[in-house]
DNA sequence: TTGAAAGCGCTAACAG
DNA sequence: CTGTTAGCGCTTTCAA
C-alpha cells in the first residue's frame, strides 16, 4: 500500500483515450469522437470528457492514429544541404505550404551523397510519409519503384528523376537562364567570356553550360574548352580555376559562375587580386558597390543565383527563386495526395536578369 | 477469375510482414527477427525470408513498430525560420548529430510567434518525438508540464524557457559578446555609439543590450537611451532608426547592431547614405572592403552574428557559432535520452571578436 | 531455432 | 447520441 498505482491516473507513460474514458465514465469511442471533434456527442458529455483530458494531461497518440488511419500526414523532403540559403528558401516553402494542409515535414541533407539520398528516402518510406519532395543527388532512382508500386507520391525538385521514373518534376530554367546572362555580357561587348560551375556530375551545372554554349553559338562565338572550369564550388578550386584563366595567353574579359556559391567563392578571389595588383589605385569610389571601372580586378561578372548583398556589391545575376521552386513541388505534390492523376508533369520555373554594375562594364579597350 | 486478388501479392497497399512470412512458408516472428537482424535464425531460413523480402518488395512499417515499442526514433526542431542562415546552420548540425543517433528531425519554423512554437511543439509530442530542441519565441512553457511528466526530454537553444521549466538550455554569452564588441569601438575612441538591435521581447536582444551598457558603464559613459533602437530587424524600421539617430544634436559616430539581419540592414542604409552624400568623392578605395576612411557614411561598425561576405566587406563582428549551438544542444538532449538523469543545465558557449576593419576606424577628428 | 498469442493506442464499422 | 467489436503491422512474451 506504498505506491499503489491505481491511485494514480495511470501505470506508466501517458495517459491513452481508455484511461481519458474511465476518467470521465464514458466508452472509448465516445473520447474519440470528442478528441476528433466529431458530431453527434451530447454537449453536457463532451465538457465532461475534456475536463478529463485537461485533469490527465491526455495527448492523442499520432502514432497510433497513423497506424490505424493508414496515411501519417507527414511528408519527407530531402535536400542537398539545409545550411545553403537556396535549400533552406526552399525548405522553408515546403514547410508552409504543407503547414497549410495540415503535415509535417521530415528533412534531412543528402550531401551530394547518391547512397545517402537513397537511405533517407527509404527511410522516409519505411515511416509511410504520404509524399516525397526530393532534390536528386543520384541519377538512379529504380529504388523508388516498390515504393511507387505501393502508391507514394514523389516530386523532384531542382534536377529531375533518372532514365525512367515518370515523376513530377519542377526545374528552373537553367539553360535559358545562362544564355540570357551569358548572352548580356556578349551585349556589351565582351568576346572571351570564362564559365565557372559546378561539378559536370550535377543536372544544373551541365544545363548552364549549355545555356552559355548556346548564347556564344548565337552570337557567332566560338567556343573555347579552355574558358570553362567545373567542379565543386570551394574557395581553393574557384581561386585555382580563376588563376588559370587569368594566366591564358588570351584571358577572359568576363566571367560567368554557374551558382550562388561559385560567385561567392569568385568574389573573394577577385577581391585578392584587385588587392594584391593594387589596380583600384587613384579611382574614385561610389558607395559600396563593386560597379565603376577596375574593380573585380577588371572583369566583368554575371553569376547564376540571388544571394544576400549581390544588392549591395552591385553584382549583376541571372535571380531564381527558391521559394518559388519549393512551394510549386509541394503544391504539386499535394494534388496527387489529394487524388489528382494523370501521367508526370515537368514544369519549369522561369529565371530574371537583374543588372547592378558588375555585368554591364566593357571589357578594357586596347 | 478475372482479378483474383490471391494471384496478386497483395489485397491492396503495401505487403506487410505477414505476406513476406506467407510467401516464405514461416512465421511472422520469424522474419521479424530476419528483418531485424535477430540472432538464432537459422543462415537458410534467413536466405528464404530475405528473397521473399526482395520479390515483394517488403519494407517495415516504423509507424507500427513505433507503436509497439513506444520510441520513435524522431526528434523535432522548433527554430524561428529555416530560411535564416543562423537557424539553417543549427538545423544542419542538429541533423547530423540526430542521424548520427539514428533519429530523424521534423523541423517547424514557429515565426517569432509564441500561439505557433506552442502548437508546433503539442502536434510534434502528439507524433510521440522522443525529445525537442526549441529555440523559443514564448516565455510561458508551463504548457509543456504533461509533456514532461509523461517523461519528454527537451533541450532548449539560443534562448532559455520560461521561469519554472527547469530543462537544459544552450546560450551563447549574449552579454559578454556585446560588451567585448562596445568596448572595442570605445578602444577606438568612440564615446556616443548607436545601439541597434531586435525587439526588446527577445531574450538575446535584452541580453546584448545589458553588455552594450556594462561596457558604457566600465568605461565610464553615459547610458543615453535616444541612441538605443531596438525592434524587429526589417529594412524600413533600421531605416528609420538610424535616421533617426544622425539627426540627433550630438550624434554617434559609432553603430553596435545586435544581430546578423540588423547588420545587414543597416549596410544597406549606410551605403545609401554614402552614395547620397558623395562622402566617399575623391578618397581612394581598396579592394572591396569597407574599411579605411569615410566609409559606411562615416561611421564605425561592429556587429553581432557573422554572416557570408562579411568577411569580403570588411565588417568587424562578434561572432557565434550557430552549428556549435546546435551540435550541443542535441548532444545534450541525445545524453539524456539515453538515460542521463541529474539537474537541468545551462551552458553558455563563447563568442569571438574578429577585427575587419569596419570596427577599427577612429570618430572624425573636429 | 522457431512459432503462437497478446496487445501497443487508436479509428472504422456497425450495432443499440 | 453512445457503445462494442475488430484490427492497423509490428514487437514482446512465452512456449515448443
Amino acid at each position: 500500500m506504498r505506491d499503489d498505482p491505481s491511485v494514480g491516473e495511470k501505470r506508466s507513460g501517458r495517459p491513452t483515450m481508455n484511461d481519458v474514458a474511465a476518467a470521465a465514465g464514458v466508452a472509448l469511442k465516445t473520447v474519440s469522437r470528442v478528441v476528433n471533434n466529431e458530431p453527434g456527442v451530447n454537449p453536457a458529455t463532451a465538457e465532461r470528457v475534456r475536463a478529463a483530458i485537461d485533469r490527465l494531461g491526455y495527448r492523442r497518440n499520432d502514432s497510433a492514429r497513423t497506424l490505424r488511419r493508414g496515411r501519417t500526414a507527414s511528408i519527407g523532403l530531402v535536400i542537398e544541404d539545409v545550411a545553403d540559403p537556396f535549400y533552406s528558401g526552399l525548405s522553408r516553402a515546403v514547410e508552409d505550404v504543407a503547414l497549410r494542409h495540415e503535415h509535417f515535414v521530415f528533412t534531412g541533407s543528402s550531401g551530394e551523397d547518391p547512397a545517402r539520398e537513397r537511405d533517407l528516402v527509404l527511410a522516409f518510406c519505411a515511416r509511410r510519409v504520404d509524399g516525397l519532395i526530393i532534390v536528386p543527388a543520384g541519377t538512379d532512382h529504380g529504388y523508388l519503384a516498390p515504393e511507387f508500386d505501393a502508391g507514394i507520391k514523389a516530386v523532384f525538385a531542382d534536377r529531375p528523376p533518372g532514365a525512367g521514373c515518370g515523376a513530377d518534376t519542377v526545374l528552373c530554367d537553367n539553360a535559358g537562364g545562362s544564355r540570357t546572362g551569358v548572352a548580356h555580357l556578349i551585349a556589351h561587348g565582351h568576346r572571351r567570356i570564362g564559365f565557372l560551375a559546378d561539378s559536370p556530375a550535377i543536372f544544373t551545372a551541365i544545363e548552364r553550360l549549355r545555356g552559355y554554349r548556346e548564347a556564344l553559338a548565337a552570337a557567332g562565338l566560338p567556343y573555347d574548352e579552355g574558358l570553362v572550369r567545373m567542379g565543386p564550388p570551394d574557395q581553393e578550386r574557384v581561386h585555382a580555376g580563376i588563376e588559370r584563366l587569368l594566366a591564358l595567353p588570351d584571358p577572359p574579359t568576363a566571367l560567368f559562375t554557374g551558382n550562388g556559391r561559385t560567385t561567392v567563392a569568385t568574389l573573394r578571389v577577385l577581391a585578392a587580386i584587385s588587392a594584391r595588383c593594387s589596380i583600384d589605385h587613384g579611382l574614385v569610389r561610389h558607395g559600396l558597390g563593386l560597379h565603376g571601372h577596375g574593380r573585380l580586378a577588371g572583369l566583368a561578372l554575371v553569376g547564376f543565383d540571388d544571394f544576400e548583398l549581390a544588392d549591395l556589391l552591385g553584382i549583376t545575376i541571372v535571380a531564381q527563386d527558391p521559394s518559388r521552386l519549393g512551394r510549386t513541388a509541394a503544391e504539386m505534390l499535394f494534388r496527387r495526395l489529394s487524388g489528382h492523376t494523370g501521367p508526370g508533369l515537368r514544369l519549369e520555373l522561369p529565371t530574371r536578369l537583374i543588372e547592378r554594375g558588375s555585368g554591364e562594364t566593357p571589357p578594357p579597350t586596347r
